[in-house]
DNA sequence: CGCATACGCGCC
DNA sequence: AAACGGCGCGTTTGCG
């Protein structure tokens, strides 16, 4: 069922989870130690039966339209030698578009497009990232082309032609599930990555086309509403923010609402938008500096934005706080069912590492519960399907992105197996504030409804 | 030649 | 002077 070397690194990871190295000891010591470490629940009931549904959703494979991706694969290069010409033309000279390096020379040094209060990169350079370009897009026509090259780019490069080549026989492609490589819980997924396909825009709905079900089948997505932000409102009890989720009212109208100063339905749609940043960077930690970045306000406004923010939900500061300290006295951090993130700078006497580890660790039991919640729900939904004799066969899962599961499901059964995973996913884990899932359905991933 | 970095960028 | 929680990966570049 699951080896012993798998039951080594799983264990070995579970005890340090942030740092890459060989797993060391012997399977009975290293149980010994999770147990001593409070892991055991995590271990036994999360991770190990978690192995062999990764391994059956790995082996099931996402059905691809080959001849489809093809044709989008076609397009784009034929769109790249257009925009390259372009850019070429503007810029008067060749150069390669791929290097950020000669990028910059040739916008700031050839070009001479002002450059001031640019960010850098380590290197020294003037960047050319995306945030960078967009700030200097009025500055010069080949910004924009730019721009237009970068997403087409890196659609073609990262997703459209690994695609074609990773697909078997059958047209089908198999990601590998990483169980054991991140630091705060959670599954990543590689060769290829399929938690990283494009999600919006109109390109990204064209890829997604691509992945379809089989014959005779439709795809079903489960996802867990603002699980995240319901998480933090139930470790952090605050008052506001578990309200809103119980109401079931919009989280981010109403956090405008009161930052603003205004009533529920006087609020605008950029109001609603900078309390969204708000929010998720609560999650994480944001400043002021960050914040404004996104959001696109002065930086002063962004800290008083931050300041109100924290006086309605003031209980979430008090629970970050806490964790902080917590993790300043203990040298890691763990969420609530036990598992563990260790944080050697969280005492550093580097300012940036150490903010970097606060960082982390305010993050970590969030992101770590996600994990854990959406592990035990695909366990659960794996054991009831098998028990049915769908799993694999009627009712297949070929994908877990953080708080989605994307099924394939036989289209007279989607009715009653749906009913049955969204009970699951929404009932898995009791925490004061209701989980709530999503659930979409269609013939391939780019058109769910 | 392969390998490690830097950079940039896709997702949650 | 930037950076902001968690990932994987393509391309470039420098190195042994």
């Amino acid at each position: 069922m699951i080896s012993k070397d798998e039951k080594i690194k799983i264990a070995s990871w579970l005890l340090d989870p942030g740092r890459r190295r060989p797993p060391r000891g012997s399977l009975e010591a290293l149980e010994r130690k999770v147990k001593s470490h409070g892991l055991d629940k995590v271990y036994r009931k999360i991770e190990l039966p978690l192995a062999p549904v990764l391994r059956d959703i790995e082996a099931v494979g996402f059905k691809v339209n080959l001849a489809y991706l093809g044709k989008i694969s076609k397009e784009l290069k034929e769109k790249i030698n257009t925009s390259e010409k372009k850019i070429y033309k503007s810029t008067k000279q060749e150069f390669n578009l791929n290097s950020p390096a000669q990028l910059s020379e040739i916008l700031f040094k050839k070009l001479k497009i002002n450059s001031g209060n640019l960010r850098r990169t380590k290197t020294g350079l003037i960047s050319t990232n995306e945030e960078t370009l967009q700030l200097i897009k009025n500055r010069h026509p080949v910004i924009k082309l730019i721009l237009e090259y970068r997403t087409l780019f890196k659609l073609k490069s990262t997703y459209t032609d690994p695609l074609l080549k990773m697909a078997d026989d059958k047209g089908r492609v198999h990601t590998t599930f990483l169980q054991t490589g991140t630091a705060t819980g959670r599954l990543s997924s590689r060769n290829p990555n399929l938690q990283n396909i494009p999600a919006s825009g109109d390109w990204a709905k064209k890829i997604r086309r691509a992945f379809v079900a089989d014959r005779g089948y439709s795809l079903v997505s489960f996802d867990y509403s603002q699980m995240e932000l319901r998480i933090l409102a139930a470790l952090s009890r605050d008052r506001n923010l578990m309200a809103a989720f119980k109401n079931g009212k919009d989280i981010h109208s109403i956090t405008a609402a009161r930052i603003f100063g205004v009533p529920l339905g006087k609020v605008t749609k950029n109001m609603r938008r900078i309390a969204k940043t708000l929010n998720f960077g609560m999650n994480y930690g944001m400043g002021a500096n960050a914040f404004s970045r996104v959001a696109g306000v002065s930086v002063k406004e962004a800290r008083e934005f931050i300041k109100k923010h924290f006086e309605y939900f003031s209980s979430v500061k008090e629970w970050q706080e806490k964790i902080i300290n917590q993790a300043r006295a203990l040298g890691y951090v763990e969420n609530k069912n036990g598992r563990r993130r260790l944080l050697p700078d969280i005492n550093s006497q580097k300012q940036r590492s150490r903010a970097e580890a606060e960082r982390a660790a305010i993050n970590m039991p969030i992101q770590g519960l996600n994990a854990d919640i959406i592990k035990l729900a695909m366990v659960r939904v794996a054991k009831e399907l098998k028990k049915r004799g769908w799993w694999r066969k009627q009712a297949r899962l070929l994908l877990t992105i953080h708080d989605e599961l994307l099924f394939e499901i036989k289209d007279p059964l989607i009715k009653k197996a749906s009913k049955i995973i969204r009970d699951i996913m929404e009932n898995i884990y009791k925490l004061d504030v209701p989980l709530k899932v999503d659930e979409k359905t269609g013939g391939n991933w780019g058109m769910l409804k």
